[in-house]
DNA sequence: GTGAAAGCGCTAACAC
DNA sequence: GTGTTAGCGCTTTCAC
């Protein structure tokens, strides 16, 4: 309601009241001129109206928007209609107000603008969520935050009951969000590995992830492999490290670890130094894993003839760059949707247990090749593409 | 409140209940029962609670909670610690059913995931809106629909009350949401030119955008461009298509227009095949010029040696690619920061006018160059980049 | 199967 | 300046 208002808008509001004091006052049944009011005024409909135009209670017609089976099924029909006719629909404020349940999911991410928009990942996250909870009736209540604000805007949106519920992503090394939710008594899902029982998670199966990207280089003659992680404090960054490990060890790949530094003149140049002796690299990011092939060139090294790489994450962006990406695709759409049943859950007061949805993909494309031969060194001739448009190939990584 | 509901949860409530009919029996001051029901329940603090503990009562919570200026400066700092102390926040569904403003933005998209994914455009732009909506204590709620939803989701969430106003984005020509939210009496702002009095628009400044990008390309010898549109729904297309013309009749240049053809086996083929003399294209959307680019030279025509493209939006997306694109940058996170203040005025029911944003900034990328000698085809020697990374320069265009 | 009535937590008019 | 009170529109007992 405006701070500042019209007059007319006083005169409405006081001929409502008006409407009502006489209603209460009469003790009776419905004064003609309260409908007139409520009907023809620009105000919504209220239930009031709905019930008066079925001849029911605003009960009877609760009980029919709830589900609740305490109405005869043509009874039922009539309100529907009078709901149509008026165009009505329960107010969600009300609704909640009165102990209904609210219908609105949080999403913060504490990221800031560039790297949130550079992050393919988010798109499809955002996108692959919206349509599980229209199903539901729920909406998606988005911000991003700076890092300290994080904690301020959870307490912020649960504390005004803004949401009913929190999904979280980026999940860091003890991630103070855990604690949070529990303490507020919030319902919330994560995305990633399980961290606590408290919070359940929606996990990518990606036990053998590493197993099926290395055997693919392993197959390409591969022996020495980096991986470059983007974010040290994320959670699944250790995890993933120790994957790597045992997976090259099993298949008798020399691992190593290289850290990305957004900081450096040239981030990829500067990567590409401290590569040594691999000759593949398996990257955590999508945006960066297409940096890196776009700009190796331009430093000296040919992709895939110098160096192969792989991107953890896959989307419209690896299709994008030359050579197009070999990428590891993660099933967001099934996360998000997986998500979804959980929270719902939860807010019905029912427990639910972390699940996991399928694994990864790897699509094969052009930027992982044959390993170069050893002789040859940064002056390798920048040999013709054996075939620059040739179609991804899919391997579908077997779930456990 | 869920609906099953468990034996505690049962005693709790009933608990409750009893200490707020004891309450309501004696017709005194504060039962102490009361007050320990509700303040170590694990129910969220009311502002009755608040009030008590600051020993003052609910109204003066209120006044000061909304900036009234009512109440003395030491009891409202006595207030404020009370609601810290508590926790305590104002229920954000309470406070919009007693007709307090509501908080919460609109967004709706009628877009399939793919074209939402693949749009640089609405990261900026969401990302773009959070903060200037997190500085008036709004939220953004944003849902993707199918074109056949759109009408009845704008109804619903106004109807329900779930948000406050509309961002209108992809407006189309004709588009029926205009009437839409006007017949609602939902407070609204697009994004793009203004068409109808009854809804601001937030307009970037593009009258001379195309003199710019053609000034550019004039210098650079080419005397035949295109412009490639992607919907030609969008509100927007026939007025580009227009000052297009117009720039390019000012200019002595040929101005032709050819349409992107998603449905082609291979859109970007398909396209070049069909722009006669036409030595450079500007295309209104950012990825599509990115995939031009990027595909050109696979099927024979090298960027720009043989054809220079500018993108009409730009992002990181642009300096992704190889060549990285010559493309025009509109300020979106202005944009959404006016459309932002606009919606504040319009809820507060005040009236606000359209506005209109800083103009595009041409940014000179590496993806036009010099007009293709008229005696080459397209057997051209794919000469050397000049300077493969070359900075980039930017023109700034003047605004009006 | 139906309706009356008491709340939900807050705001705002008005009296004190 | 501060408190009282009557709503906001809905849900939910609990009688009928």
């Amino acid at each position: 309601m405006p701070r500042n208002v019209s007059a007319e808008e006083l005169v409405k509001r006081y001929t409502m009241r008006l409407a009502v004091n006489v209603y209460r006052f009469t003790l009776e049944g419905q004064p003609p001129s309260l409908g007139a009011v409520t009907e023809t005024s620009p105000k919504r409909a209220t239930i009031a109206a709905v019930a008066r135009r079925a001849g029911v209670s605003p009960s009877a017609v609760s009980h029919v928007f709830n589900g609740r089976p305490n109405v005869s099924a043509a009874t039922a029909e009539r309100i529907r209609q009078a709901a149509d006719e008026l165009n009505w629909r329960p107010n969600y404020a009300s609704r909640k107000v009165s102990g209904g349940g609210g219908r609105s999911l949080g999403l913060v991410i504490a990221r800031a603008s560039d790297t949130f928009g550079r992050d393919p990942f988010f798109m499809r996250l955002i996108a692959g969520l919206t349509e599980p909870l229209a199903d539901i009736g729920w909406s998606l209540s988005l911000t991003l935050v700076q890092a300290d604000e994080e904690e301020r805007v959870y307490r912020q949106w649960w504390g005004e009951q803004r949401v009913d519920a929190f999904l979280l992503v980026d999940v860091r090394t003890d991630d103070p969000r855990l604690a949070l939710v529990e303490q507020l008594g919030a319902p919330a899902v994560l995305l990633g590995a399980p961290i606590d029982d408290g919070v359940p998670a929606v996990t990518v199966q990606d036990d053998t992830a590493f197993a099926t990207v290395l055997g693919h280089l392993g197959e390409l003659g591969h022996v020495s492999v980096a991986r470059v992680a983007d974010a040290p404090g994320l959670a699944h960054t250790r995890a993933r490290d120790q994957r790597f490990s045992r997976a090259a060890a099993e298949q008798g790949i020399n691992a190593s670890f290289v850290a990305w530094d957004p900081t450096a003149d040239d981030p990829v140049a500067e990567l590409l130094g401290r590569l040594g002796a691999a000759t593949a690299i398996v990257v955590d990011n999508e945006s960066i894993a297409a940096e890196i092939v776009a700009h190796a060139p331009e430093v000296g090294v040919e992709v895939p003839e110098q160096l192969s790489v792989v991107a953890w994450e896959d989307s419209w962006v690896s299709t994008l760059v030359r050579p197009r990406l070999t990428a590891l695709d993660a099933p967001v759409e099934e996360s998000a949707r997986t998500a979804v049943a959980l929270l719902e859950r939860l807010v019905r007061g029912e427990d639910a247990g972390s699940r996991t949805v399928s694994g990864r993909r790897l699509v094969v494309r052009d930027s992982t090749g044959p390993a170069p031969a050893p002789a040859r060194s940064a002056s390798a001739p920048k040999a013709a593409r054996t075939s620059r448009t040739r179609s991804s190939q899919t391997h579908e990584e077997e779930g456990s």
